[in-house]
DNA sequence: TGGATACTTGACTAATTTAGTCGGGATTAT
DNA sequence: ATAATCCCGACTAAATTAGTCAAGTATCCA
């Protein structure tokens, strides 16, 4: 599992949504500048966070991105999937992108026996993990702040 | 850490090794056979494994390859860092590539803090296993054979 | 009603990585 | 000598990655 550029931009931008979240809207400039993202191409992310159904939109002159579920409801092991598809290294071992491999009998694979373990490694590592957690993480890490748009993320 | 094609070929290749481990060596040409990868590829690949020193060559007639070191002393996380460089999902908290990155001050960075959560998970379940161990897995999941080129990896 | 602002959509591009292929040279057992 | 085998570097096609861009649509507000 190693995470694009891509990936990791949305992360960061889900992030400071979470650290934002309520009823109002955060502008992509706001969230680009902020975290030193390429506008358009937050833009590109974003609305591919959008249909994937982890934020919604705003459009217009008071326009923005919001959370579109709950932070607690949102795992990384979920984001990550969608933005870099399986979790685990190969394809074989991974349960929701599970692909067969050439090998002729794939319960008698050593080479498979260890990666499923790597994949719930990785997974277990991962899928409790949600973006709540991830805002409690960097209040830990940073203290209390006036503006949550002062966080570091 | 996603497992290329050319990183499953260099597992199995060391493997047919590792179980045919002894003075004498294996032709590309049987492993390529046995385990149906491309024999020009594999000649590339274990030319690559060679020069990293985990095996050795013998040119000629009689030539092949065989593992340079112990079965026992090759950890998979030593084989697969050197096929797809770091373990790590991000070069932040890899310790062996590490690589800095954008943030501001990575000890406050909760993405990171995670992922070196992930990176650990990754290495405790790469490190410790070895070709010797991955051999005797085989032989554990498919029985005692007379010859043993007749396992499948 | 008309800007101005902000998201939307789809196409486009350059650089890098991946998965090989290929030709020919060097070495060694017989 | 010769046939088998490894050795080495260059080459290629396809996929992925990291963006860019233009033109469109919705919304607010004066």
């Amino acid at each position: 599992m190693k995470l694009s550029q891509r990936g990791e931009y949305a992360l960061r931008a889900l992030l400071v949504l979470g650290m934002n979240h309520g009823p109002e809207v955060v502008r992509i400039r706001d969230i680009a500048q902020q975290q030193n993202i390429p506008r358009r191409f937050l833009e590109q992310i974003l609305n591919d966070l959008k249909s994937a159904g982890f934020v919604q939109s705003r459009r217009g002159v008071a326009g923005g991105y919001r959370l579109q579920r709950d932070p607690a409801e949102i795992s990384l092991a979920d984001i990550i999937r969608h933005l870099e598809g399986p979790l685990a290294p190969v394809g074989c071992v991974s349960v929701n992108y599970y692909q067969r491999c050439s090998c002729p009998d794939e319960a008698k694979c050593a080479i498979r026996s260890v990666m499923q373990e790597v994949r719930d490694a990785i997974v277990s590592a991962l899928e409790g993990v949600t973006v709540s957690h991830l805002c409690d993480r960097v209040r830990d890490l940073q203290g209390p702040m006036d503006n949550p748009l002062d966080y570091i993320i």
